[in-house]
DNA sequence: CGTTAGCTTGAATGCTTTCAATTATTGTGG
DNA sequence: CCACAATAATTGAAAGCATTCAAGCTAACG
């Protein structure tokens, strides 16, 4: 597995950016991972107005029916969308890490069919629709580059509806980290041998369509292959390989790179 | 279970109107049960240069891997996107009807991570890309329509992930017919009873994550209660309630009549 | 230092799959 | 128009993966 974190002198001029486009520069990064941006694009996109929100755990940023009036983007940690079935219980439908918007959809939809709530303890930053609608409207590449977000997380859920349906729960779980995996890898701001996934097995288990309990037999029998390791009460991914062997991944749907076919 | 469908007379109006504006129609007919469009924005749609291309049940209109340069819309038969697992498993992770349009993806992702085929006999309108792409950034609101189109496939792909992930095979079932029901029945050019679904039970279990044999017992299960009807090999819905309430339906994330609140 | 949330484990149950074989329907060619 | 081939549906029995239930354990937090 290449290591795709940037040498240390690119990083450095990331983070000199980084400090001057304040904090929507996360979002600024994530969208030119997958879509070009002039500077201006990107000064328009870090002078959108906003407040910083910060929520603890399990804390719903958007719930189901409501009508959102504003689009949150993940500044620090994990935030996901979810379902619930009517005999209780939960789907976690997708996972939102830091840079991530978590879509316009309310621009356009008049009702949140899901709740969105913090995964972890995570800061927001809370950028009012109508800024962001007339910030599309006047930049095609912005929206552009909008639109191309939304469909990678529609991309993502279409791999997830492969994961859940067709693969056993061993190959689901490993399959799931080494999306993280390349997940965390791009935003990562340094170079790391192993990534720390903050799930609880229960959060596991709501997100592939297991039981808590299945979840913890197969994160045990990770743990002896070694490919993932557990500090404390913690899950790190240890070795991808194995992971990507045990659950075929490739991580096409990902759309990594599309930049260059533009 | 309100019909829905529309007096004689409006559907008269309709007949009239999609005469006039030709095969494209639908696919406007499809865009207006969620946007608002000017008579204008409509007629716009209906002179976008297209091909027609006939299809058998099973060939496919886009391969994982290509990019496309057309947009096909449906506008006779069904078709769907399905991904491959690495066993040689499939999942069908899309249902898309007539009117559908199987989204400009392509004009901002390079490359394909599903197929599209037809699972009918189905008959498509092959729209190019660039002539689609001008029409929307001339238009603001037929972009607006053809992103709702998308963020309502969005939603479509989040629920199939609670049905999947949730939900006993019985249910599961039972919510996709119900599913259907209601996305027929908005597109039903006349009043009917009942809809006739055109799945094999191969394909049903495909789209469910199940297995044939299973899903044969638990389409049997369902004939014997009378919520479905099965003349010859065929599968038809009979009593949409019973199915409702076996899988506990809730249509809100169909997003239909989303125009109310624009 | 106790409380609590999360993790772990075993045993029994059960839903779904697998395997294997048969029947029904559709379509095709003679 | 009938026979045959091919596709789809059906059924039973056995096996297996995952769930359920129940209890004990461990790490983190106040």
């Amino acid at each position: 597995m290449p290591s795709g974190v940037a040498p240390l002198s690119r990083w450095k001029e990331q983070q000199r950016k980084r400090m001057e486009l304040g904090p929507l520069s996360i979002l600024i990064r994530k969208l030119l991972s997958h879509s070009l941006l002039s500077t201006s694009d990107q000064e328009a996109i870090a002078a959108l107005p906003h407040s910083i929100r910060h929520m603890a755990p399990g804390e719903a940023i958007l719930r189901e029916g409501d009508r959102a009036i504003v689009c949150p983007v993940v500044l620090s940690g994990f935030a996901f969308r979810q379902k619930m079935a009517s005999d209780g219980g939960r789907q976690i439908v997708a996972l939102k890490l830091p840079g991530d918007a978590l879509d316009l959809q309310s621009i356009y939809l008049h009702q949140a069919d899901h709740d969105i709530r913090a995964l972890t303890v995570a800061e927001f930053a809370l950028v009012p629709l109508p800024a962001l609608e007339r910030l599309t409207a006047e930049r095609p590449a912005v929206a552009r580059a909008v639109l191309t977000d939304i469909l990678i997380e529609s991309s993502i859920g279409r791999e997830w509806l492969l994961n859940i349906g067709r693969r056993n729960a061993l190959a689901r779980l490993a399959h799931l980290l080494c999306e993280l995996h390349d997940r965390m890898n791009d935003i990562a701001t340094e170079a790391s041998a192993h990534f720390e996934v903050p799930l609880t097995q229960e959060q596991l288990a709501d997100l592939l369509g297991l039981t808590p309990v299945h979840v913890n037999r197969m994160v045990r029998q990770l743990e002896k292959m070694g490919a993932i390791g557990r500090p404390s009460r913690s899950l790190t991914i240890l070795h991808f390989d194995s992971l990507a062997k045990i659950s075929n991944f490739s991580a096409t749907y990902l759309h990594r790179n599309n930049i260059s076919g533009v």
